[in-house]
RNA sequence: GGGCGCUUAGCUCAGUUGGUUAGAGCGCAGCGUUGACAUCGCUGAGGUCGUAGGUUCAAAUCCUACAGCGCCCA
């Protein structure tokens, strides 16, 4: 740690720092009951494979609030872990071991499972490092994995609660059965599109009164064919006068020739096809229900990979598709196919291999989610839990107040297998639920009892999430401490998945809500919007861009990208962005050190910082940035209070470019140069509380400069991240930030001329500035004016009258005029031109302005300090206008 | 079918209790090798804030309708 390199060079600090961090043991809070609890769960990546940018979001996000709240001195516990994810792992293991050409049911569900571990050990410890890359300041010796022991206890004790409350059952219902993966889904793992079909009308002989094939027919108009061999009624709407009639009457199933009823009810939409529908209780929901309300039998046609059963008749063993083709031909030849149309539909596709599912009616069970979901719905009603942005509320509140009873098992072998076992003793039907692994019955006492051999969905076991990483069913200190926990931030795709469900079994488990504020961010797209996707191959690699950007430029890009909320699109110029702020703050820390040199440079001390009185002796340049650093801590306090993470990343990004390092610190050079050392207190000051203040954000680039500025700075605490958080206490200046700007404006509307005129950089030229004589502001800062804007000689005159009138430039500014003699480079005519324009716009304020305040209304409904800017940038204008009228007068 | 979001400078986006002369980054134009930084500096051009109404002293911001795009739920 010597030189500071000329460039940032992220790739030489990352690594060093976080080592130092861990050996430090900065991410492990304590608990203290004289401290504040915050804390984080984050939500578990799953083990199928890197992390993507998602994550990487996550990352940002979380370590920035955890690292603030650290930094504010509370107890900051932020829980790593990671997710099993049931299906989409046992997909990945299932295609690795098809690379060998095995597939699961050849090793059977042991093995198999042994080789889900194996994979699991692999990815767990990938995606600890990829994570540490993103300098997350987690506590890893809290790492929890969904299939720990831990958590599996809290699976098995939630499970059984809710099923000894009657809250679980099983039962034969009709759900989402994805045939590549051979088990049911919950409603929300399905995913609708939109798609191209047909539908076909076919007519069902009816059947006379003596039950002998007639000449009639009824007519229905089906999207799937296919499932005409699992029919069990035709169904009519009643109030349809055309087809009321025939309601009580049979109709022979074709192909099948099974006689069924036809049936009247409401659920049945006349405009649809012919107004008469097949009622397929078996593969279809609307008519399971149809069929529930009628006592029709169910007839299951297809077995766990959709083929046709034996219940299917000719058809037994075909692929359902391949089927739908036959039964179409077979109608026609049998004259039964009066037409097709096309036809769009809605068709659900397993969100995990996006197969098509079929509705099947198979033994599952599920979790009675209303009463559950109204203890949810106050929490977030009575603001006990807030979701960020508020329009999600509404999202929240309408999933909930509409949901549907959760199907949780799946006919999976990577899971929480469920904790129910049946008793297969003679004349013995108990079936019962367990936290311990059962080996006797306790209803006959017999041994020989059998668990279910099912899991259950991953959702459910992230369900307990907040609680169970934290000690859950035990009572632990962990527990106490910091549950509720303080934030869950997560994107707002998994609102209904995960956070919602977060929420039941929180209130369900422990009473209280799992958490206080929900931050759901946006998702993260590419360059054209498009989301980012395998199939698409627009997936970006966090490492592959932090490789090339720096974990701090990717951070930054990431927090700053976009609202909250919102989705935001990433690419290279965004991250140039990132890694060029990086390196402004790199070069601007390094100009400091180089100009501290040997000297240990003292901070100002707190009490004169506190006081703008006692700043009111120094110069106005540190009486200024002391005032806007100060402000800017307060700002950034409330934003990341708000969540506002964005605009708070914005604030300090324009801070410290465009205020500290474009402005304060060439005024500092000034007085540096002359061999004045009085700026640097100031400018260590600042530099390092924009530090403290970037620190959450940019976590390797500050604590890198840091370790640095403690060879120059006295009484820095020994690591960034764990050193204070500004808060902004101290009075601003408001005299010295007005007095700045003046100088400012002064130099900008110099540069302004000189670059107009094609003036050479380098070139010193004579100026002069008419200003109220009274005002010594000017003098004062007449070396920061000479250098910046490279004017010499400078003259600091009364009154317009005393500069010359020939040849020169002019910029009318509202306190101040500035004459620039530029002879051979003005065009006098073009001189007048340029200021009449400036006096029209300027007059037209005026008029604006002077309507406004001339406006009663205004005067009297406006609040006073509106009123009072009104009047002011009045006077402004006014003064602007008088300066202008007479230079223009004095051109002639 | 129900709900939500977006529409602001050439591009990508900010703009949270309605009160500026509507901002930033990138891009663009001109100038620039004075020891923090060319991953830079200085200067500049560029917008009737989707359309039409309404509320208000005051609307990019609130309300209504419409259009286009996107998402969620059914």
């Amino acid at each position: 740690m010597k030189d500071m390199p000329k460039a940032y060079d992220p790739k030489e600090v990352e690594a060093p720092l976080y080592q130092m961090w861990m050996d430090k043991g900065y991410f492990k809070p304590r608990i203290d009951p004289d401290k504040t609890p915050f804390c984080i769960i984050m939500p578990p990546p799953n083990v199928t494979g890197e992390l993507h940018l998602g994550h990487a979001l996550t990352a940002t996000i979380e370590d920035l609030l955890i690292r603030w709240h650290r930094m504010m001195g509370d107890e900051a516990l932020w829980v790593p872990g990671v997710d099993h994810a049931g299906i989409a792992t046992q997909n990945v293991v299932e295609r690795e071991i098809a690379k060998e050409g095995v597939s699961r049911h050849d090793l059977g569900r042991e093995k198999f499972v042994e080789r889900v571990w194996e994979w699991v050990g692999r990815v767990r410890s990938r995606i600890v490092v990829q994570h540490m890359r993103l300098g997350v300041s987690c506590d890893w010796d809290r790492e929890v994995f969904t299939m720990d022991e831990g958590p599996q206890l809290a699976v098995r004790t939630t499970f059984k609660h809710l099923f000894d409350d009657g809250l679980i059952y099983r039962g034969e219902r009709i759900t989402n059965w994805c045939p590549r993966c051979t088990t049911a889904l919950s409603d929300l793992e399905v995913d609708h599109r939109e798609t191209q079909g047909s539908l076909w009308y076919v007519k069902y002989p009816l059947l006379d009164d003596d039950g002998n094939p007639s000449d009639e027919f009824v007519r229905v108009a089906t999207t799937r064919p296919e499932t005409i061999v699992g029919d069990t009624a035709v169904a009519v709407n009643p109030e349809d006068d055309r087809w009321k009639g025939l309601i009580g009457r049979t109709a022979l199933l074709p192909i099948i020739e099974r006689p069924i009823p036809i049936i009247g009810d409401e659920a049945v939409e006349p405009e649809f096809g012919t107004g008469a529908v097949k009622v397929t209780p078996g593969h279809d929901p609307m008519d399971f229900e149809i069929g529930g309300r009628h006592d029709l039998p169910v007839i299951v046609a297809m077995d766990d990979e959709a083929k046709m059963n034996e219940n299917a008749g000719p058809y037994n063993g075909i692929d359902r598709f391949e089927t739908r083709e036959l039964i179409v031909a077979d109608l026609e030849k049998l004259g039964l196919l009066e037409k097709r149309e096309d036809h769009m539909s809605s068709v659900g596709h397993c969100s995990r291999c996006d197969t098509i599912v079929e509705p099947i009616v198979s033994k599952q069970w599920f979790v009675k989610t209303a009463p559950l979901a109204k203890p949810a719905i106050e929490a977030v009603k009575d603001g006990r839990i807030e979701i960020i942005p508020r329009r999600f509320e509404g999202v929240y509140m309408h999933w909930m107040e509409n949901i549907r009873d959760w199907c949780i098992s799946r006919q999976l072998w990577w899971g929480h297998r469920i904790p129910v076992w049946y008793c297969k003793a003679a004349g013995c039907d108990e079936m019962f639920s367990s936290i311990e692994d059962a080996t006797e019955c306790p209803k006959c006492g017999s041994h020989d009892v059998e668990q279910d051999p099912d899991v259950l969905d991953t959702w459910f076991s992230s369900a307990l999430w907040p609680h169970s990483t934290l000690g859950w069913p035990e009572d632990t200190d962990e527990l106490r401490y910091w549950y509720p926990t303080s934030v869950l931030e997560t994107g707002y795709d998994i609102l209904f998945f995960w956070v919602a469900r977060m929420i039941m079994t929180g209130l369900y488990n422990t009473g209280e809500v799992p958490f206080r504020h929900v931050y759901l961010h946006g998702l993260i797209r590419d360059e054209k919007g498009d989301k980012m996707t395998k199939s698409r191959g627009n997936v970006v690699d966090p490492l592959e861009i932090i490789d090339k950007y720096g974990t701090d430029a990717v951070r930054f890009t990431m927090a700053t990208g976009g609202a909250p909320g919102n989705d935001f699109r990433l690419f290279d110029e965004k991250l140039e962005g990132g890694r060029n702020f990086a390196n402004k703050i790199w070069n601007a820390a390094r100009y400091f050190v180089q100009s501290a040199g040997e000297e240990r440079v003292q901070l100002p001390d707190a009490a004169t910082l506190a006081s703008a009185a006692a700043r009111s002796g120094w110069p106005l340049e540190d009486r200024w940035i002391v005032s806007r650093t100060l402000s800017v801590s307060r700002q950034v306090n409330r934003l990341l209070a708000d969540f506002q993470v964005n605009e708070a990343g914005r604030l300090l990004y324009d801070f410290f470019w465009s205020e500290y390092a474009d402005w304060y610190v060439e005024m500092a050079k000034v007085r540096l140069k002359t061999g004045d050392r009085s700026p640097l207190p100031v400018l260590a000051y600042t530099l390092q509380t924009s530090l403290r203040l970037l620190h959450p954000m940019m976590p390797f680039v500050t604590e890198a400069i840091w370790q640095h500025l403690r060879n120059h700075i006295d009484g820095l605490e020994e690591a960034l991240i764990v050193a204070k958080f500004p808060t902004g206490d101290g009075e601003a200046d408001t005299d010295a930030e007005e007095k700045t700007e003046l100088v400012m404006d002064v130099v900008r509307a110099i540069r302004n001329i000189r670059a107009e005129r094609g003036v050479d950089a380098g070139r010193f030229i004579e100026a002069y500035i008419a200003s109220n004589g009274t005002d010594p502001t000017l003098e004062q800062a007449r070396p920061i004016v000479e250098t910046l804007a490279r004017v010499r000689p400078l003259h600091l005159v009364p009154d317009a009258s005393a500069a010359p009138k020939e040849g020169v430039a002019s910029a009318v500014l509202a306190k101040a005029l500035v004459v620039v003699p530029l002879a051979g480079l003005i065009d006098a005519d073009a001189e007048r031109a340029k200021l009449s324009k400036q006096l029209t716009e300027a007059e037209g304020e005026i008029k604006r302005l002077e309507g406004k305040l001339a406006n009663e209304q205004f005067r009297s409904k406006a609040p006073a300090d509106v009123v009072a800017k009104e009047q002011e940038r009045l006077a402004t204008a006014e003064s602007r206008v008088e300066g202008l009228q007479g230079r223009l007068a004095e051109l002639g």
